[in-house]
RNA sequence: GGCCCGAUGGCGGAGUGGUUACGCAGAGGACUGCAAAUCCUUGCACGCCGGUUCGAUUCCGGCUCGGGCCUCCA
């Protein structure tokens, strides 16, 4: 009768703004949704911060034995009209989807761009990928039964009527009215913070993506859709519903008030609602348009492995701003690395070792299951581990840590705390930390030394070079002749690589 | 203008009413022809002013500074 998984899973609610324990609406299960990208253009990394949040989640309820249903939306209802002249970004965007012909292509070329960088964070796939361009129907349909009660058309679509609902905007703490806002208000809206559930072509204009509805040729609002998709892939009300920080004060604010006009209910829609902080710089908030853009892609293309990001990620609690600099990535990929060496240090000699090693490219070597794929496999019920004491004792911790609000920042160093340990076995601590990095994610037992190791792109010299030269370098060291063996270290680390005598791999590139 | 949040060592970042994680960098040591890599050891902090308390970095108030949202945005 082992006692593990005792640790009742803490979470923070934003509605409440504290602590609840985790109590599953249908028993053994967990259904989570997760507000997705608008694929419009790249995400960024901050943007990419709110999957690892939703997939550390994901990860721990499956480790805690719920059956784990998760949907994360992929919104491709754009405002992208034909003479979209107010952003000017969006031409960019255009313009770097070469080939994309139309909106449609636009919309799949960044999806995949995403599920690209989805996979090289080994971030799980989702038991649905929700499209929202799939759902208009339904979306027609939602908005059909509320409409009557809630909802008013004005010339630019059908709005909703936020004071029809009880206690709107509790979720932002929010004023409701007024407040003086920045942005001149819609004509006639009945309250500022009404929104529009479907919002029509203005005359004489066609947009790529329009669709007939009792309110005129339009677009769904973009509220809309996480209501009706959350609603009909996981039924009302379910679990868990997250996002960015952002989406705290707007975007979930009118999403709970249609959820409580769908349901005719005051409930929200969704028990807990979680939100990620944002990931920052010096200049402020990540930005698309000024300076180097952060894509996942750039970080890779300068030798940074992607999983040193997601490290750097989970180093931070996911409700603190997190600050990136290149130095800190670089710091988390050395942190990868060293807790990389240390679980390859476990194992007998690897077998048939040499096919690992690959750089370069997209096609990185990770873990996550194939994109686009079926959903992931049901989590097994959670199996105590049998460990020894010490052991064990960590891996109660680290169940404690993480039930305390997902605190992966400890986690984390109870997993190098395990690595450390003297006298504890290999495969036993083996199995510790393959235990542990089910919920951090990190790929620790199948990731090797050498696929941490990325060519940047800039890199002029080839790699049988580098193998040439450091063969040359031998062969003098073997004679003592240590001027040269310097001499040709010297222009190795000129050309941005570093030799390591003492270590298997030999050669390491010097990130800038 | 309205609402909200934060301020921890060189950097990043946990956490706590009383002995202040951890990572990276730095320092010392082991190893090395020398370096690097790796391993071991280690120095360094709780914005300012009050209050509560036997005791506050931790609780309360004020201040200063920084940030977010109010418009699509993770």
């Amino acid at each position: 009768m082992p006692a593990a998984m005792t640790a009742p899973l803490r979470l923070f609610n934003s509605l409440a703004r504290e602590l609840e324990t985790f109590q599953p609406i249908h028993p053994g299960e967990a259904r989570v949704y997760t507000c997705g990208p608008t694929v419009y253009n790249y995400p960024h990394i901050g943007n990419m911060r709110a999957y690892v949040f939703a997939d550390v989640l994901g990860r721990t309820l499956s480790w805690k034995g719920y059956k784990l249903t998760h949907v994360i939306n992929i919104t491709d209802v754009g405002h992208l009209t034909d003479d979209a002249d107010d952003a000017g970004e969006d031409k960019l965007e255009k313009a770097a989807a070469e080939r994309a012909q139309s909106i449609w292509d636009i919309a799949r070329h960044y999806t995949e761009a995403y599920w690209a960088d989805v996979n090289a964070l080994n971030i799980r796939q989702p038991a649905h990928w929700s499209v929202a361009t799939d759902y208009i129907e339904a979306m027609i349909e939602f908005a059909k039964s509320i409409a009557d009660e809630h909802c008013y058309e004005l010339e630019g679509g059908l709005y909703f009527d936020v004071s029809t609902v009880a206690d709107y905007g509790r979720l932002a703490r929010a004023v409701t009215d007024e407040g003086e806002g920045r942005i001149e208000a819609v004509e006639g809206k009945r309250n500022a913070a009404d929104f529009a559930i479907w919002r029509t072509t203005p005359p004489g204009e066609t947009r790529q993506m329009e669709w007939d509805s009792p309110w005129g040729r339009g677009a769904p609002g973009w509220h809309l859709e996480c209501s009706v998709m959350s609603g009909k892939l996981l039924g009302f009300p379910f679990d868990i519903h997250t996002g960015g920080i952002d989406h705290r004060e707007i975007h979930h604010p009118n999403e709970i008030a249609q959820n409580q006009a769908f349901c005719r209910s005051d409930a929200s829609g969704a028990n807990i609602w979680m939100h990620n902080n944002f990931l920052v710089e010096r200049s402020g908030k990540m930005s698309k348009s000024a300076g180097e853009f952060l894509r996942l892609q750039l970080l890779i293309d300068k030798g940074y492995h992607p999983l040193a990001y997601r490290l750097m990620c989970l180093q931070a609690h996911y409700r603190s701003e997190l600050e990136f600099s290149w130095e800190g990535l670089g710091a988390a990929l050395t942190r990868l690395k060293r807790m990389v060496m240390a679980v390859e240090n476990l194992d007998p000699p690897r077998n048939g070792e040499g096919d690992h090693a690959q750089h370069g490219g997209g096609g990185l070597a990770t873990s996550a299951a194939p994109e686009g794929g079926p959903p992931p496999p049901p989590p097994a019920a959670a199996v105590p581990l049998p460990v020894p004491g010490r052991i064990g004792e960590l891996l109660e911790r680290f169940e404690a840590a993480i039930s305390d609000d997902l605190n992966t920042a400890v986690g984390m160093t109870l997993l190098e705390e395990a690595l450390a340990m003297k006298q504890v076995d290999p495969p036993t601590k083996r199995e510790a930390v393959g235990r542990m990095d089910e919920v951090l994610g990190l790929g620790l037992v199948s990731l090797t030394r050498a696929d941490l190791r990325l060519r940047p792109r800039g890199a002029a010299i080839t790699e049988p070079e580098i193998d040439a030269a450091l063969a040359r370098r031998q062969a003098a060291r073997a004679a003592k002749d240590f001027a040269t063996s310097d001499a040709i270290r010297a222009e190795l680390a000129a050309q941005g690589v570093e030799v390591m005598d003492g270590d298997p791999l030999g050669w390491e590139w010097k990130l800038g």
